[in-house]
DNA sequence: TGACGATAGATGACATGTCATATTTATTCA
DNA sequence: TGAATAAATATGACATGTCATCTATCGTCA
């Protein structure tokens, strides 16, 4: 009874090499199978939750963004980012705006039917969130953000 | 000063939805960045994360397991490991081994090459690990690791 | 002005993940 | 026994992610 969870779910003869690795294992393990659910949800709706991301980066800025701009905000390279755009534009999810100051750079602009599409998802999704965290307090769930806004912190300090 | 780290890095303008979602997206962006991470320091030994996580979980058995195991402890779908275990083979970390009673089952098998390899990923991982959550107490690691246990309990209810 | 270097995107090669479906082998049961 | 079902992998199509490299454009500075 003394095992944790993860240990079960993985069938690990031993235990962890050490904390930090057990809650890295963990956090890891979580954010697989909370996307998993998130893609099964998007993907009756046609979206992907990488797409689900940009469209909700672009509502959330209320304005069209850069390429580059959103692959930042997604950690995502850009050679990632053509494709992906590719694949929204040809959903008429979003459109391709040359800047005209600067003609390198490509803003994205939403789609009022990436709106509405939008508008659709926000009530399952905000479902399925309470319902992956349904068993845990508020102030668990507060707890939760903050140590790993801390455990982020590692990141910025060098590459 | 109110806002959290992840607004921040987000670059979003409104607060988020609830503190679910605010727990989600920090699991899922912890995850992500923690990825990459890991995915630099592996690719130097010409590993995936995903390569590199079949690999443990052969270790950590200790003996050869089915193709469906691993992918189950995994999180992955069968047709993904088929792949995985063909590019596996290629680089002579393990090997295909039929079962002869049940001639459906595959059990896959590590290579001595790869039980040097992940030895040789010990000590770097383990600092990697300790590094990424570095500014976290022991007392805050467990609390972190028992809150994302917590958080999939709601996995397991139902599909 | 005109070359150099930096920046924004796009492209190509490859690894991985998803689904739907096919193939091989076991099992069940009429 | 022999057909239907189930289980373990494999395959094919496609979306995504990585890197290395290419192209177009901008800025700077001799």
């Amino acid at each position: 009874m003394a095992a944790s969870q993860l240990q079960r779910d993985l069938k690990k003869k031993n235990a962890f090499a050490s904390p930090e690795q057990e809650a890295v294992l963990n956090i890891l393990r979580t954010s697989d199978q909370f996307q998993n659910r998130f893609g099964r949800l998007l993907r009756e709706h046609g979206l992907t939750l990488s797409q689900y991301n940009v469209l909700r980066i672009l509502r959330g800025e209320g304005k069209p963004l850069p390429c580059r701009e959103i692959g930042a905000r997604l950690i995502q390279v850009v050679p990632a980012m053509t494709g992906l755009i590719d694949r929204l534009e040809a959903q008429s999810l979003v459109r391709r705006d040359r800047c005209s100051e600067d003609r390198r750079v490509i803003y994205i602009e939403l789609t009022d039917a990436a709106r509405t599409l939008l508008q659709q998802l926000d009530e399952p999704m905000n479902e399925l969130e309470k319902q992956l965290m349904g068993h845990l307090t508020r102030k668990e769930l507060t707890q939760l953000s903050r140590l790993l806004e801390k455990s982020r912190l590692s990141l910025t300090a060098e590459g």
